[in-house]
DNA sequence: GGGCGCTATTTGTCTATACATATTACATTG
DNA sequence: CAATGTAATATGTATAGACAAATAGCGCCC
C-alpha cells in the first residue's frame, strides 16, 4: 500500500489536522520564531503533496487562531506572542465549588425593588427613573462563607427579573439560563473588609478581599452590574494558558 | 445588473463574511437562542445560493470560535455560552503605564544567583540544585510606587539571563522579547501588606495588595515564576469582552 | 418488548480550477 | 533621480464534485 496521490481521507487523523500540527510544533518548538517567514502555500503544496485549499485552510486557522499573521504578495510570518493574555474563566460559583468537590450554599440576605439611585446609576449606566432589582447575598463553600455577592438589575431590560424571587436559585444561575448578553465587562481589585462585610463573610475587619467587579450589556442595554467579594486568602482565580488552543 | 449566479467575489464585502455576521447576529439577538439547532449546510446553500463550501468554512469558522457545536447526522447548535469567561490582557508594565499618559520608572531592588532553596522549587518545580537567579524590583507610575515584582528564573532554561544585570531593562521586558513560551498559569489573590512590603510600597501595613502570580513553561521546563503586588486601591485589571470576537 | 443492525442523512475532508485583490519589485518615463 | 506605471506573485474567495465517517432513527428479528 503506497501514499496514494489522491483521496486520502481515510488514513489516521485528517491530513489538515496534520499538517497543522507540524507547523504548530515548529512554531511553539522556536523552530520558527517569531517574524520568520514560513513556507508559501505551492511550497507547502509540494511538501505535503496537496492541494492549495487544503494548506490555505490549514494557514488560514492558524491567522484566525492569532499564531500567525498573513500578507498578500509578501507571505504568512509568525506572529509575535500580543500581549500576555490568559483566559480567566469565572464559572457559574455553584459550579465551581461543586468542582472542588466542597458543599455549596446559598442564603439571600436582601431584595430590594426600587428606581435607580444616583450609586446604581453610575454602576450601569442607567437613565433616571430606571426600576432596578438590587439583590445582596452569600455563598457558601463547606459551610464558610466564601462570596458576597451585591447585584443590580435593570428591570427595563429583564422584566421577567422582578417575578423571581431568588431565595433559592442564585441570581447568576437564573441569569445565565434567561438572558443572553453581548458585551462585558470585568474589574479586578482588592480592597480591606469593612465591619459590615466582615461580619457577612466572618471574618476580620480590614482582612484583604478579592473584588470582582462584572457589567454585562446586550446590544449596548445595560443589563446587570454585579460585586463579588472574596475573602482574600481563602479564593484565587487560577488560569492555565496554552498559546496554541 | 443582477446577482450573477457565480463568481461574485468583487461586491462589497466576501460573501463568506456576509453570511458570517447573518448568523452571528441571529446568535447575539437571541433570535436563535442557545440550543437551538441552526440550518443545514445544505439549507443555508439554497438561502444564500452558494456552494456547500463556503457555508461549511462558516459553520467551521463559528464552531472554531465556540459560538456553535456541530454534530454529524444531528446538525449545528448554537453553544451555550460555556462558562463566562474573560480574555484578561497583563501586558508589560512598562507598556501599560505609558498607555495611562503616566510616567513610568524602574528600580532594581535585589539581584541573587543562587541554587534553588526549597521555596523557589515549590514555586517552580524545579530539580534540586538548579541555578536560578532571584530578582526583587519595583515599578512606579507618576512617581508612585506601582508595583512589586518579586520573580525567580531558571537559569538552566535560560542561561542567558545570567549576564543580564536588570538594572536598567525590567525583567519582563527582556524576557518577552528573547525567551518564547508555550505554557503559563496565572493566580490572581489578595493579601494584606506587612511591614517589608508596606515600606517597598510605600503604603501602610495590612492594606490590601492584589496580587498576580505568573509562572511560564517551554514545552514542560519551568522558566520562571513571578509574583506582582500592586496597592489595591490603586490598580486594578479591566478586560472588556464581546462573545463575537 | 428489547436488542441489533441497516440506511439515510449530515457533517468532515479533499481536489482541481478559476478569478479577484493586494502588494512588491522592476522597468519606464519625465 | 524620483515619480509613475506595470507585471509578477501570493493570498483571498468561491465553485462543483467526490468520498469518508459518524449517527439518529427506523425496521427487523427473537
Amino acid at each position: 500500500m503506497k501514499a496514494t496521490s489522491k483521496r486520502d481521507a481515510g488514513g489516521g487523523v485528517a491530513l489538515y489536522q496534520r499538517i497543522r500540527s507540524d507547523i504548530e510544533g515548529r512554531i511553539m518548538s522556536g523552530e520558527w520564531p517569531p517574524g520568520h517567514r514560513l513556507p508559501f502555500e505551492h511550497e507547502l503544496m509540494n511538501t505535503y503533496s496537496c492541494a492549495r485549499m487544503t494548506v490555505n485552510k490549514v494557514l488560514s486557522g492558524l491567522a484566525a487562531a492569532g499564531l500567525v499573521e498573513r500578507r498578500r504578495r509578501a507571505g504568512s510570518f509568525v506572529s509575535r506572542p500580543k500581549v500576555h493574555s490568559a483566559v480567566l474563566q469565572i464559572p457559574d460559583l455553584k459550579a465551581e465549588v461543586e468542582n472542588r468537590g466542597e458543599r455549596y450554599g446559598y442564603t439571600l440576605l436582601q431584595r430590594q425593588k426600587r428606581q435607580a439611585t444616583r450609586d446604581d446609576k453610575a454602576r450601569l449606566d442607567l437613565g433616571p427613573r430606571t426600576p432596578v432589582l438590587a439583590l445582596r447575598c452569600r455563598h457558601d463553600a463547606a459551610r464558610q462563607p466564601f462570596a458576597l455577592e451585591d447585584r443590580i438589575l435593570n428591570l427595563d431590560a429583564v422584566p421577567a427579573a422582578a417575578d423571581q424571587d431568588f431565595s433559592i436559585v442564585p441570581p447568576s444561575t437564573w441569569l445565565v439560563d434567561h438572558v443572553p448578553w453581548t458585551e462585558a465587562e470585568h474589574r479586578i481589585s482588592a480592597g480591606n473588609a469593612d465591619s459590615t462585610l466582615a461580619a457577612e463573610l466572618n471574618i476580620e475587619e480590614g482582612a484583604a478581599c478579592l473584588i470582582i467587579e462584572r457589567r454585562t450589556w446586550r446590544s449596548g442595554e445595560p443589563i446587570t452590574a454585579v460585586r463579588l467579594i472574596h475573602p482574600g486568602p481563602l479564593y484565587d482565580l487560577t488560569a492555565r494558558f496554552t498559546p496554541s488552543s
